[in-house]
DNA sequence: CCTTGAACCTGCGGGC
DNA sequence: TGCCCGCAGGTTCAAG
């Protein structure tokens, strides 16, 4: 799924196709979606306007008129594509979304990790979606004072622990690792036990990665498109990401005697790191 | 409370 | 060519 860089970029696209026009219509081809589909949801929506578009940790967030919100998640392999025709609907075209300027968007999503809800705008914070989440990462109270306070007592591998929802928001599995590369921490080390100095890169280098994603407009792997259907292109940057035996991003080393990048399980999921740098 | 592992679902690429 | 396996950007729930 696409992680914050890709949900922003998502946000970004939608806001400025979207904003303002009116929903004349939902086509909902398939109900069961990580959770169902909201009862009624295709007549609640219809004639509805959009007010404003943006994102919450890897949510993203449709505030329409009478105070409720729509919200959206694209679970591992959620697209959402914009077309300025009618369209025919493909394999996995979960949810259409037709607007009064002949403008639709689909919600294609061909594991069904995703989500789609609607709730009352003024009490989104307390939704079961929201209410457990920790801070924003772009956000100004993420400081290195916080992040050490927030992991003291954890003795999960900081690895896990940047994946913890509750304790950061919007850093998945791809930017974990790439964070972790630029911080030179090896992603085994328990998350309470890092030095000051550590975690006082650790929250730079995820910001700076994140922000870098955004700017290229996210990675686009197998089936990640950005709204207006152009690819983005920080796939092309990863440091370590992926590259299992290839060099790290700067790397000065021979890889014929180093092996490169590693590749390890934690958690059930791929971690990729350089043995070199990461201590 | 904490941590770990499995489950949800479909598609793709590699090995045989 | 086809089959089988492992793997994929996330989240949640059960069990220890």
């Amino acid at each position: 799924m696409p992680e914050l860089p890709e949900v922003e970029t998502v946000c970004r696209g939608l806001a400025k196709a979207l904003t303002n026009a009116r929903i004349t219509k939902l086509d909902a081809r398939r109900l069961d979606l990580r959770a169902p589909l909201p009862e009624n949801l295709s007549a609640r929506l219809k004639g509805r306007r959009v007010l404003k578009i943006y994102r919450r940790a890897k949510y993203i967030l449709i505030d329409l008129d009478k105070k409720e919100t729509l919200i959206l998640h694209l679970g591992m392999s959620g697209r959402m594509v914009i077309a300025h025709a009618r369209i025919k609907a493909k394999k996995h075209d979960h949810l259409i979304f037709y607007f009064d300027h002949d403008v639709s968007v689909t919600f294609n999503d061909p594991r069904r990790f995703g989500l789609c809800d609607l709730a009352a705008t003024d009490a989104l914070h307390n939704h079961k979606l929201f209410s457990h989440l920790g801070l924003e990462p772009l956000g100004k109270e993420f400081t290195p004072l916080w992040l050490t306070e927030k992991l003291r007592s954890k003795k999960t591998p900081i690895k896990a622990a940047l994946l913890d929802q509750r304790v950061v928001v919007g850093i998945g599995n791809i930017y974990a690792c790439e964070a972790m590369f630029y911080a030179r921490i090896n992603p085994k080390r328990s998350a309470g036990a890092l030095k000051r100095e550590q975690i006082n890169r650790l929250v730079p280098a995820i910001r700076k990665v994140l922000r870098a994603a955004i700017t290229a407009g996210g990675s686009s792997l197998r089936d990640y498109v950005q709204a207006d259907g152009e690819l983005g292109y920080f796939q092309n940057h990863f440091a370590v990401y992926d590259r299992v035996g290839k060099p790290c991003k700067g790397c000065t080393c021979d890889v014929k005697k180093t092996g490169g990048v590693k590749r390890i399980t934690q958690g059930g999921r791929s971690t990729f790191y350089c043995p070199v740098k990461q201590i």
